[in-house]
DNA sequence: CCAATATATTGAACGTTGTTTAATTAAAAT
DNA sequence: ATTTTAATTAAACAACGTTCAATATATTGG
């Protein structure tokens, strides 16, 4: 058709990133098609191409705003707690609620090779970095004295447990009957590691 | 051509799936092809599927291979080491090894939606919980009062973060620049999660 | 030993996919 | 009103997984 400015640049981008986020919630991102995402904007998959350099980069960008969702969800659940090992039990829950409730959002950020480029852009390593800084402060309070080494690798610990069990029992890998099996596992996790963090020195 | 016979059904199998591995090995599943899986066997795609039922069949049997090689691993490093915790934290450091030098094939064999089935076949699940298995023993080892349940739990909570450090590790999304770091967060998880286990009752 | 049957393998096709680009068409500028 | 500019499209490309009729070779029966 030629010129039509219904929308901005910057509109657009926008309207990309929602429409692909919500086919990717419901299809998940290995069936979500540039015909698909076009469709559902209204225009055709060329023109994906003159805001976006290629699907990736708009799969990134969906990723983005998980990482931003998910920042704020862990920051509430941090508020709503009383102590310290509590708002990390909480963000742990939040983490594995993430997972189960939008499985496939969650599988776009953190599953290797879906669409994933070899180096994460600056972007969205800061936001991750940030999330790593919520649960930083929380174990600070509980330890004054602890390297910040030891702070940091903890941390990781304790990120890269939860991410586990939320990854694991996504795919059904955990092999245990029980209801809320996944929240049992996460407490003994957090539990065990943060002891251990609380008596070093 | 017509009927050649050069290998049997069986020998056709292992073919195919070794040159799968390799080529996985080389260039990660996402870009194989059955053209080139075809090619690197001296046949034309069309056969695979005389074989296996598709691309997603052939790439679960490289995932059984997989899963044996690594149960191997694991049993090895439990059998040279010396106390139970020990044997714990050998296993891990294997699993973080496996992970790292064969990437594309942990891939494959971890992360959700890359070639993955809705549901496990059974001879996968169960090569998985033979892994677990391998935990529990020595789990059970440092406490024999506490509960089955409560193993279980505590040994999925040792796999469970491992494998997070492991997927975290090589999407680079740990974010510490110290070498071997992934291996004092390791340490740092299962010392704290062994710790907690061996005071259980 | 040759003809008939059976079957392993192919070759070509189908419907998709992501991406590129020339052509088009409408808005903006003159 | 005409020219310029640029947003959008339509069509094409190569590559993908998969299917299936055609084919060529083994195996069998006479």
């Amino acid at each position: 058709m030629g010129r039509r400015s219904d929308h901005s640049r910057e509109e657009l981008q926008v309207l990309i990133i929602e429409a692909t986020l919500n086919l990717v919630k419901e299809h998940g991102a290995d069936r979500v098609t540039a015909r698909q995402i076009a469709a559902s904007v209204g225009y055709t998959p060329g023109m994906l191409y003159s805001v976006f350099i290629n699907l990736q980069d708009i799969f990134l960008h969906v990723n983005q705003v998980g990482l931003r969702t998910l920042y704020q969800l862990c920051k509430n659940a941090q508020l709503e707690s009383d102590t310290p090992a509590d708002a990390i039990k909480a963000m742990g829950l939040t983490y594995l609620r993430f997972a189960e409730e939008h499985t496939h959002q969650f599988d776009l950020m953190f599953a290797r090779h879906i669409q994933h480029p070899e180096v994460t852009p600056v972007e969205l390593s800061n936001q991750i970095q940030v999330l790593f800084e919520l649960i930083e402060g929380q174990l600070r309070l509980l330890n004054r004295t602890a390297s910040e080494t030891l702070l940091q690798q903890t941390a990781r610990s304790l990120w890269s447990g939860v991410h586990g069990i939320a990854a694991l029992r996504l795919s059904n890998q955990l092999y245990l009957e029980q209801a809320e099996a996944d929240r049992n596992i996460m407490a003994i996790l957090v539990t065990g590691i943060v002891q251990q963090w609380q008596a070093a020195r």
